[in-house]
DNA sequence: CGACCGCCGGACAACGTTGTCAAGGGCCTG
DNA sequence: CAGGCCCTTGACAACGTTGTCCGGCGGTCG
């Protein structure tokens, strides 16, 4: 920036004040500094701009996995909320670790995000305390905090989804249902459980439940033992996609009603199609995005919990009668 | 930093020390400093030692879609490489448009990232001229970079997998072998064609080649006018993963024989099963990210160009007769 | 017992930018 | 014609950290 004033013939505030395009610099005079600009090539260090201003322009994202299509769908709809507001976005995965979780905030925070969107993978968040007190909103996604934390959730209607898929199998005649979920320390697994369970009532058996993280022997094993009891379950719900994929796999033609909690591509094509209750991850990440530039920009009303609604979409996979 | 300084009764210089684990100080001392930052929930800030030090430990990402799974797993690995060598990953969609691809690496730059990784979309890349003679080495990945630019590149065996795929159908009887493929100036899509059209040499037939933005209107249109030709095609050969998907729905149930290129989950479980012809995008992370970092520590030597091999995976789909 | 050496801690400048404040010059108004 | 105001420009300090250099203290060797 010294060169750049230098040959343009102009103090080093003046090309500061083209660069960041404020007001009083003759027409004239910007020309000839964007033109040494242009000429030696110079780009703005943005590490001494974030140093001088207190400020970064940046937002950052910590999910569980870039290459999970839910994740990635939700990041995609983030990134572009904030290069909306001309911000730039820092995101990494934290493999569900707490300790990765806390590491990827910790480096956020050090780099001076101007906000943080996290999808938990720890239960105890209290370390962000003294980030929030300094003024960096948070907002959590899919997943809340820890307890004791006051912040902005954005979150799926978890137990309204999994009635809304159960009452849908009851509707076609089903009454033996099982549910094969994820690891019941995850938020939404439980939440799914709890509507699955409370919709189902009195005919809720323990037998029907496996929850586990859906790794392809592990499910098969669930899916044979739930098959060979004496009364087997005529209909099952799938507590996320990939835990759906896999089931799909493990039954391997022996296929009873089924309905999936998240929709997936090629859902429609498979025979018969894969009946979903379906969440937006895209218009998660932008509900949590729009909520966390509200709070950048100064709103300091109480914290907001939107729960986003699902969608039932029937493809055939759940109409199978019992 | 000067609070932890005065709180633990030490020079703010030892306090630096510290930090970065630097040798030479009293393991006491060290221990009292470590206390005090702690209890102020200290967290250095990365824009003043960026700025000071010249070090920034980041690598940016440009890759076309992070919501695509093919760039999302990428994505993936080259963020795990970086998380190996302690860098942090800066990564931005350029969502195909130059002008956007242009803005990202400048914002990267802007942050003096150690590296860039770019998976281009425009054809001109003299932009990067500068940096790259400033020491910011750069990788491009899955296309090359415009005319004149002498970086690393990691291309997969484009027109070697066409090749494989048309040379399979051939094996099964086809000699009516039609190619849907995306816009001709995206170089995938232009090797591909290339490697189909030698493949097929004289059966080559202008009729049964489509190449163009796969949108379900298009490709369904592209569908309908080659199976109304008078000698229709009997196999069909896809360009990418997304056209692949979107073929499948277009041709609803009038299934010719076909080879997608591209991977994708399901591909398994629809029937027939789609054969296709394999890329690994985590293998094309995990390369271009090790080659990065071997350039960031120094590596100087000629620029290198790995062509990652393809893998023909049969399913049923590739092995209709004609 | 004295001098030298090594180890540890501290003072200070500098990184590149921006906020503050002030000064110079031209133009408008009284 | 003079005074004042606005527009444009510039000088300077400060952001938080780290590299450089120096000083003091204790131990060891001659």
């Amino acid at each position: 920036m010294k060169d750049v004033a230098s040959a343009a013939g102009v103090a080093l505030k003046t090309v500061s004040r083209v660069v960041n395009g404020e007001p009083g610099v003759h027409p004239g005079t910007a020309e000839r500094v964007r033109e040494a600009i242009e000429l030696l090539g110079y780009s703005r260090n943005e590490s001494a701009s974030v140093l001088r201003s207190g400020r970064t322009a940046t937002v950052g994202l910590v999910i569980e996995d870039v290459a999970d299509p839910f994740y990635a769908v939700l990041s995609r709809a983030v990134e572009d909320v904030t290069t909306g507001y001309g911000c730039m976005l820092l995101s990494g995965s934290s493999s569900e670790d707490p300790v990765r979780e806390r590491e990827l905030v910790g480096a956020f925070c050090a780099r001076r995000v101007g906000g943080l969107i996290v999808v938990p993978a720890g239960a105890d968040h209290s370390y962000l305390r003294p980030e929030l007190e300094a003024g960096t909103p948070a907002v959590f996604v899919d997943r809340p905090p820890g307890p004791g934390l006051d912040v902005d959730t954005v979150l799926t209607d978890n137990a309204g989804g999994a009635g809304l898929a159960v009452r849908h199998l009851l509707g076609h005649g089903h009454t033996r249902i099982a549910f094969l979920g994820d690891e019941p320390s995850i938020f939404t697994a439980a939440r799914r459980l709890h509507g699955f369970r409370a919709a189902l009532g009195h005919l809720f058996d323990e037998r029907l439940v496996a929850m586990r993280t859906p790794t392809p022997a592990g499910v098969r094993a669930d899916v044979d033992r739930m098959l060979a009891l004496d009364a087997p379950p005529t209909a099952l719900f799938t507590g996320n996609g990939r835990l759906t994929v896999t089931a799909l796999r493990a039954l391997a033609g022996r296929l009873p009603a089924l309905v999936g909690f998240d929709d997936f591509e090629l859902a429609d094509l498979l025979v018969p199609g894969v009946t979903v209750v379906a969440q937006d991850p895209a218009q998660m990440g932008r509900v949590a995005a729009e909520l966390l530039f509200r709070r950048m920009h100064g709103d300091t009303g109480p914290s907001e919990h939107p729960l986003l609604p699902v969608r039932l979409i029937p493809r055939g996979s759940g109409e199978l009668p019992a």
